[in-house]
DNA sequence: GTAAACCCTAGAGTATAGTCTAGGGTCAAG
DNA sequence: CTTGACCCTAGACTATACTCTAGGGTTTAC
């Protein structure tokens, strides 16, 4: 299966501008052109613009997305240690990131919940109440 | 306890000018200012710089936690009900963002614990086939 | 009592991540 | 065989989120 470019903004929710800007970055080349220069997105390319986005959704940078798509380029020039020092970092990163989102959305429903969902005024909904009721 | 820009800046790890210009932009305002028109920041303000650190971590613009900080002082004017139906929003969008997440945890760690850890080529390691190991 | 280390405002400059425009070629349907 | 919906490049423009500079006042430690 191939996409053209219109096709794959449609499927992944993003603009042709857009994919055109990560190519232009590195982040994503399409695996082939048609003879008239269109691009042509595979399989491949679609699992990896889906990983970009989502890295980008939890609050990656493009240059850190870079980083961690940049392994798979560089697997024979680095060694396995660095690799995984770089892969443990990330991890890190992303466990406290975790614990972030799971701390926000405690919050977001200890508001939720306080909330009567009548329609009087929602005196006692305020985010900072809700957060500081958490032992954290 | 109060503390000056210069000292929450630290605390908090952001820069000075980063606070003035979350101030300018209505998402943190010190309790008080000193007789030559120091800021300064209470517990409260922590708090609430925290929250804006840690929803920033994880992909909140500083429109969307402007928004919802401004629940806060909103509370009188909006019923209960629009409340509920905004936070319930964020609740989705935060559920969303947790399963990207720990989708991106998941190659990680495959991609990490697939790596020797000694030092040869990191031959198989990339984050895109962790990410197709996984049954998703 | 002065120098270093802070604080203030206003406004310019920068990085990141797109988004849009101009000017042109391609393709599928009627 | 042309018209509308696509595709191309290059480069200008925009929004967001800072970051820095200039020019000046304040505080604290010696």
């Amino acid at each position: 299966m191939t996409l053209k470019i219109g096709e794959l903004a449609a499927l992944s929710k993003v603009s042709r501008d857009t994919l055109r800007f990560y190519e232009k970055h590195g982040l994503i080349t399409p695996s082939a052109r048609n003879a008239s220069g269109y691009r042509l997105y595979s399989d491949a390319d679609v699992h990896r613009i889906s990983f970009i986005i989502s890295a980008k959704e939890v609050g990656f940078t493009l240059n850190e997305i870079h980083q961690l798509l940049k392994l798979e380029v560089t697997k024979d020039e680095k060694s396995c240690q660095d690799v995984k020092q770089f892969v443990d970092d990330k991890i890190a990163v992303v466990n406290q990131r975790l614990a972030e989102i799971k701390r926000i959305k405690t919050s977001l429903q200890t508001l939720s919940n306080a909330c009567c969902g009548g329609d009087k005024p929602a005196t006692h909904c305020t985010i900072l109440e809700a957060l500081s009721d958490q032992t954290n």
